[in-house]
DNA sequence: TTCATGTCATACTGGTCTGTATGGAAGCCT
DNA sequence: AGGCTTCCATACAGACCAGTATGACATGAA
C-alpha cells in the first residue's frame, strides 16, 4: 500500500498550508489534516516529529516557494525594474478571488500569529521576506542608477514600505471582506509608484 | 468578598485583552486569565457567559476604545485637517517601544486571527475599523474644499490606503521585531501625505 | 527464502481546555 | 429577622488534541 516516494509526505505538506491559510495555525488540529488527506497518525508522525516541524516545512517549503514564485523570482530577470514590480502588483490585483481575500496572506497570516509562539517558523517567514525585500530595493536601486527613478528616492526606505503596504493591504480586504478594498490600498501604492519616476 | 460594582469585569477585561494582544485568542486560556487576576471559574463565568462574548467584549469595549483614543478622537476636533492625521502618525512613531513593536496592533491581530473564526467579533472590528476610515476621508474631504489637499486626490480611496500602510508596517516591524521597520515605513507614509498637498 | 527497512494503520495515553454544578458569603429588601 | 439576589470559589465533567506504542504489510537486499 506504501505511496511510491515522498508523495505523502507533500500531500501532508499541501493539505496542511491549505488548512491553516484557512483557520491558522492553532486552529487546525491534526485530525482536521489527516481527515482530509484520508490518512492516519501513523503516517503523520513518520514523516514530522512534531505539529510544530509541520508548520516549518509548510513555511520553509510552501509559503518560502509560493511568494518566491509570485513576488520575488519576477524581480530576479535581467531586465527587472520598478514597472516589474508593479506589473507584479497589478497582476495581484486581478488575481485576487473573493475566497484568496478572506483567507489573507499565508506568509502575513502565520507570521503574525507565530510571532509569540513559534522562534523557528517566525525566523523563516522572515527570512523569505527579507529575500523579497532586498529585491525589491535592488531593482529601485538598479533604475535609480539608471535615471529612471528620483535621486531623492530612498530605495531601501521604500523597499519597507512597499512591503508593509502589500500585506497591510491584503489584511485590511481581509477584515472587510472585500476584495474591491484590496484593489483600492494597492491601486494607491502603484501610483505612489509611478510617483517615483524621475 | 464581593468586589465593589463591576470592577472585577474590569479586571478580567484588561487582563484578557492584555493577554490576547501578546498570544492572541485561541492561544490564551482561560486559566491564564484567571490566574493572573487571581480568580476563578466562578468569577469568569459570572460576568462572561463564555470566552467567545470575552473575545467580543474586548473588541467592543477595550480595543475599541483604544483606537478611539488614539486615532478617531484627534480628528474629530473643529480644527483637524490632514496635519492632525500626520501628527497622530508621528505620535505613535515617537511612542512605539520594543515591547509594543512585537506585539502588534491589538485591533488588526484580532481582526486577522477572528477572520474565519468568530463574526461577531470581526464584525464589531470592522465598525471600528471603518469608523477610523471614515472620518479620515471625513477630513482629507474638508482639506480639499479647503485647497489644502490637491483636487485630484481620491480622499476615500487614499483613506483605505492610509489604514492598511499604518497596519502593514505594524505588522511588518512586528515580523522583523523591530521598531526602527515601523518607523521607516511609517515615515514612508508621512511623506505620501505630504505630497496630497496643494 | 529470509531478514531488514520503509511506510502506514489502529488503539491508546496524558494533558489541556471550555464549560457546569454546587454551595458559600455578603448585601439588600421587606 | 428572614429570604432573595449578587458575587464568587471549588470541584468536576466532557471534549479535544498532540503524541506514543505497537504491529501489519510491502519491498528490496542478501
Amino acid at each position: 500500500m506504501a505511496m511510491a516516494e515522498k508523495a505523502t509526505r507533500q500531500t501532508i505538506l499541501q493539505v496542511a498550508a491549505n488548512e491553516i491559510h484557512e483557520n491558522g495555525f492553532r486552529a487546525t488540529g491534526l485530525n482536521d489534516i489527516l481527515s482530509k488527506t484520508k490518512l492516519t497518525k501513523g503516517a503523520f508522525y513518520h514523516h514530522f516529529k512534531s505539529k510544530a516541524e509541520l508548520g516549518l516545512a509548510v513555511a520553509r517549503e510552501v509559503i518560502d516557494k509560493a511568494v518566491k514564485e509570485m513576488w520575488i523570482n519576477p524581480l530576479k530577470t535581467e531586465e527587472a525594474g520598478i514597472d516589474t514590480l508593479i506589473n507584479c502588483l497589478e497582476y495581484a490585483m486581478a488575481a485576487n478571488s473573493q475566497k484568496n481575500v478572506s483567507r489573507g496572506c499565508p506568509l502575513c497570516n502565520l507570521s503574525q500569529e507565530m510571532a509569540t509562539q513559534d522562534q523557528k517558523i517566525c525566523e523563516s517567514l522572515k527570512c523569505t521576506t527579507e529575500e523579497w525585500r532586498v529585491e525589491i530595493e535592488r531593482i529601485l536601486k538598479k533604475d535609480q542608477e539608471n535615471d529612471i527613478i528620483r535621486q531623492d528616492v530612498d530605495c531601501k526606505k521604500t523597499s519597507f514600505f512597499v512591503i508593509s503596504s502589500v500585506q497591510g493591504a491584503i489584511g485590511l480586504a481581509k477584515s472587510y471582506h472585500d476584495p474591491q478594498t484590496f484593489r483600492t490600498a494597492l491601486r494607491c501604492l502603484i501610483d505612489y509608484l509611478h510617483d517615483l519616476k524621475a
